[in-house]
Parts: structure tokens; C-alpha cells; sequence
DNA sequence: GCATCAGAAACAGTTACCTCA
DNA sequence: ATTGAGGTAACTGTTTCTGAT
């Protein structure tokens, strides 16, 4: 969208003729396109609006009547008002009419999702048009699928985060163990030679200090070819901790900054 | 330059419908 | 034929951002 300050090209007037080769003609993103245009976004409401007006009373539409629910307060500006259009015949009264699109369509649509997660007010009116369903469903169908990507992509987050807390419960025992070895140990002092080395130790090559070698740090564990992760200590696995939990929220805040 | 307001877009949460086992 | 669960289109209210004043 423009607030994302995405400077998409889009070309209207690519004759499209089947939904299906939609995405592969380029319209999503034509990057030869720098052109950077700000678009009028009365002209796109307008055109929108038009659209909308013209499938919501077209018999022949995909499209289901509207509930007529909604308020008039929220929404987008490109809605209308079609609650008297009782195109999908189905009772109507104020029921809300599910369209449920077809495999092309939803297949057009996720094409053009892992393009962009977002849509300029041309794009879905041009997408709409070629899909023959209103700028509105476009628009609820992005919203709806960015909150299914984020959905999962909690829930892949959740189940590092659950490894990884299993991972550090697991490190904390066995430090807790061997402190009471230590203790023990020096409760009751043997000869040098013959106490076992408990563990062993190396040199981290990046940060050049001394990390016990045998055990990596759980956040290494999980994210491996992590930089910060090379010597395997567990204050860094700390640092990591925080720059993963970043990452996390840096998902939502990626969000709201790219908009 | 700063505060305020309105409009637009996106999001979170919810509802309602449809499909399928 | 009925029913409950799951998926998802569509909705409402809120938040955030941006341009105008």
C-alpha cells in the first residue's frame, strides 16, 4: 500500500483475460515500473465503489448478497452499499450470504500473496475486476490470509520457544547437578591427579574466551548458524534470547513499521 | 514547528456460513 | 438425516498512520 511506501508498478491495461494467468502477466509486481505514483485515491475509491456497485446487482456474480449488518461508520472506502441486491437469493433478511471462491480464484489470490502481503487500492480493484469479485473481497480475503501467516507463524514461534525453554530446564539440572558434585568435591578434598576433569573446555575463535565445548548452549541448538551463537556460552545464548524474542515481537513491529 | 483532527488502511477478535467426516 | 468440528468469508471495533489545518 502507499503507506507501505511500496512502489509497486501496475499496469491496468494488460488485458487479462483469464484469472488464472493473472499473476504470471506481471501484474503484481512490474519491476520495470519505477514510476512511484501516488494514486488518487478518490479516483481508486470511485472506481472501487463503481466495481462494487456493478458485481453486487450483476445476477451473473460470484458474489452473495451483502448482510447489511455492517454500519455505516467503519469500513473501507471502497464498499457500498448493496443490501438491496438479493443476488444470492438465499432468504436474505439480513443473512449473510457466504461466496466461497473458487480453487482458480483462490489460487490467483495466493499467487499474488507471496508477492506482496499487501495490495495498493489499484491493484485490488484491477485484481477484483480479473477475478470477477468485488475490491471488498479482495481486500477480506488479504486480511484474512495475513492473519492466517500470522497465526502460524505464532505458533512455529511458540513451539521454538517451548524446545527452548525445555532445552534451558534441562541445562539448569544439570549445572544444579554438578555445582553439588563441585560442592561434594570440595567437601571432601582428593589428590590432584586423581580427580576426573568434569568437563571440557575450549576457546571460542570469534570472542576468544573459554566455553565449555561439550554442551551448546540450547539457543545454538535452535538456531543454528546464528552469529551470535559461535562460541556456545550461555550469556550469549542470553543475548540471543532477547534478540530472538525481538525477532518474535520484530514481527508485529515489522508489520506496523512497513506500514 | 507543534497540536489537533479527520480519513483511510490494517489489525484483532468475532460471527456466520459451508463442507465434511 | 443429523450433528459437531474445522475452515474461512465477512463483519465490527480499535489502532496506527498520514495529510490538512
Amino acid at each position: 500500500m502507499e503507506r507501505q511506501g511500496l512502489d509497486l508498478g501496475l499496469s491496468l491495461g494488460l488485458g487479462l483475460t483469464t484469472a488464472a494467468t493473472w499473476p504470471a502477466a506481471g501484474f503484481c509486481l512490474n519491476s520495470g515500473m519505477a514510476e512511484q505514483e501516488m494514486i488518487r485515491r478518490d479516483d481508486v475509491v470511485a472506481a472501487a465503489a463503481a466495481e462494487d456497485e456493478r458485481f453486487a446487482c450483476s445476477p451473473g456474480s460470484p458474489v452473495s448478497s451483502g448482510s447489511g449488518k455492517r454500519g455505516s461508520g467503519s469500513g473501507s472506502g471502497d464498499e457500498v452499499d448493496d443490501a438491496g441486491c438479493d443476488v444470492g437469493g438465499g432468504g436474505g433478511g439480513g443473512a449473510r450470504k457466504k461466496l466461497r471462491l473458487s480453487k482458480d480464484q483462490a489460487a490467483v489470490l495466493e499467487e499474488c500473496f507471496k508477492t506482496h502481503h499487501t495490495l495498493t487500492p489499484k491493484q485490488k480493484v484491477a485484481l477484483a475486476k480479473s477475478l470477477n469479485l468485488r475490491p471488498r473481497q479482495v481486500e477480506v480475503w488479504f486480511q484474512n490470509r495475513r492473519a492466517r501467516t500470522k497465526l502460524k507463524q505464532t505458533e512455529v514461534d511458540c513451539e521454538h520457544l517451548k524446545r527452548w525453554c525445555d532445552q534451558l530446564a534441562d541445562d539448569n539440572r544439570r549445572l544444579h547437578k554438578e555445582l553439588a558434585e563441585l560442592r561434594a568435591l570440595k567437601a571432601t578434598p582428593t589428590p590432584p591427579a586423581a580427580a576426573p576433569p568434569l568437563t571440557t573446555l575450549t576457546m571460542c575463535l570469534s570472542c576468544k574466551r573459554v566455553a565449555n565445548a561439550g554442551v551448546p548452549s540450547p539457543a545454538a541448538a535452535m538456531f543454528p548458524g546464528h552469529p551470535q551463537f559461535l562460541c556456545g556460552f550461555r550469556d550469549h545464548a542470553g543475548a540471543a534470547s532477547s534478540s530472538y524474542g525481538g525477532a518474535s515481537s520484530g514481527l508485529a513491529k515489522g508489520v506496523r513499521a512497513a506500514r
